[in-house]
DNA sequence: CCCAAGACCTGGCGGC
DNA sequence: TGCCGCCAGGTCTTGG
């Protein structure tokens, strides 16, 4: 799925597809993604206008006037514009129909997605409330992740994808992040000295950032809005290159499960 | 509170 | 070709 890179790209390919369009309706296929989309939901924002698209960590932010719809894509989720006559496809859950026979069409294979609906403030509902800072905001950096991380025992990797501590940070960026500071994954978060954290907090924005500017990372699902995939694959140092040499070094990577997810880095680059 | 593991779901791949 | 186990971009929930 898409980590903060390739939401935030779907979030600009949208905006000007959909900002300022009405719903005209909402079409849904399979209900049970994540949680159940709410029944009430196609009412409540029948021929109402979309007023802004935000982002906050993974999640997109459809913003009515009366009320918001909360997008997550989980691991497999995508969202495109196509014409409303085109068949749907296998997994092709819901449709909002727009005006103009277009439609917003969310595809996701395995429903780790969600849509959900609330009409109070998005950022205090229960899932948006307790989450850290974004990564490519200021009050993120080697101070923070400092205090932040005082005291605790878990690898730095764990740490990382927590999005308590910061949002946005997926198993991809985690792994190329680590790499570019020349930390181990394995690390314990709590005795990381300042110094290293600083290197830590500015290659994640740096890596983000860049992933960013090419339009994230495709490993297969992913796509943007508009059909085209994300080229930061193409420099990944690390992330799906266990065995293969270090383009640092040259020495093969390690790979190993840290917290169920597969790590992979270098014994040599970082320590 | 902290941490690790389990859960949710489908599809693709390698091995036999 | 078929079946089996394992893996996959997330994150909430449970249990120790």
């Amino acid at each position: 799925m898409p980590e903060l890179p390739e939401v935030e790209t779907t979030r600009r390919g949208l905006l000007p597809l959909l900002v300022g369009r009405k719903v005209q309706d909402m079409t849904i296929r399979q209900r049970n993604l994540r949680w159940p989309i709410s029944r009430s939901l196609p009412a409540a924002i029948r021929g109402q206008s979309v007023q802004s698209l935000d982002r906050r960590a993974k999640y997109l932010l459809m913003r009515f006037s009366h009320g918001s719809v909360l997008l997550h894509l989980g691991m497999s989720g995508s969202l495109r514009i196509l014409p409303q006559t085109e068949a749907p496809k296998k997994h092709d859950h819901v449709d909002f129909v727009l005006a103009d026979k277009q439609c917003l069409r969310l595809h996701d294979p395995r429903r780790f997605g969600a849509i959900l609906w609330t009409t109070r403030d998005p950022q205090s509902h229960p899932l948006l409330k307790d989450l850290g800072p974004e990564p490519l905001d200021e009050e993120f950096d080697g101070d923070y992740l400092f205090r932040r991380s005082r005291g605790r025992k878990v690898a730095i990797k764990n740490f990382l994808m927590n999005s308590q501590v910061v949002v946005g940070v997926g198993n991809i960026y985690a792994n190329e992040a680590l790499f570019q500071a020349g930390i181990r994954p394995t690390h314990a978060a709590g005795r990381l000295s300042k110094l290293r954290l600083h290197s830590l907090a500015t290659k994640v924005k740096n890596v983000l950032q860049h992933a960013l500017e090419v339009g994230g990372t495709t490993l297969r699902d992913y796509r943007s809005p508009n059909g085209h995939p994300g080229y930061f694959r193409l420099e990944l140092a690390v992330y799906g290159r266990a065995g293969e040499p270090c383009k640092v070094c040259r020495k093969p990577l390690i790979e190993k499960r840290i917290g169920q997810r597969s790590s992979v880095y270098c014994r040599t680059c970082q320590s």
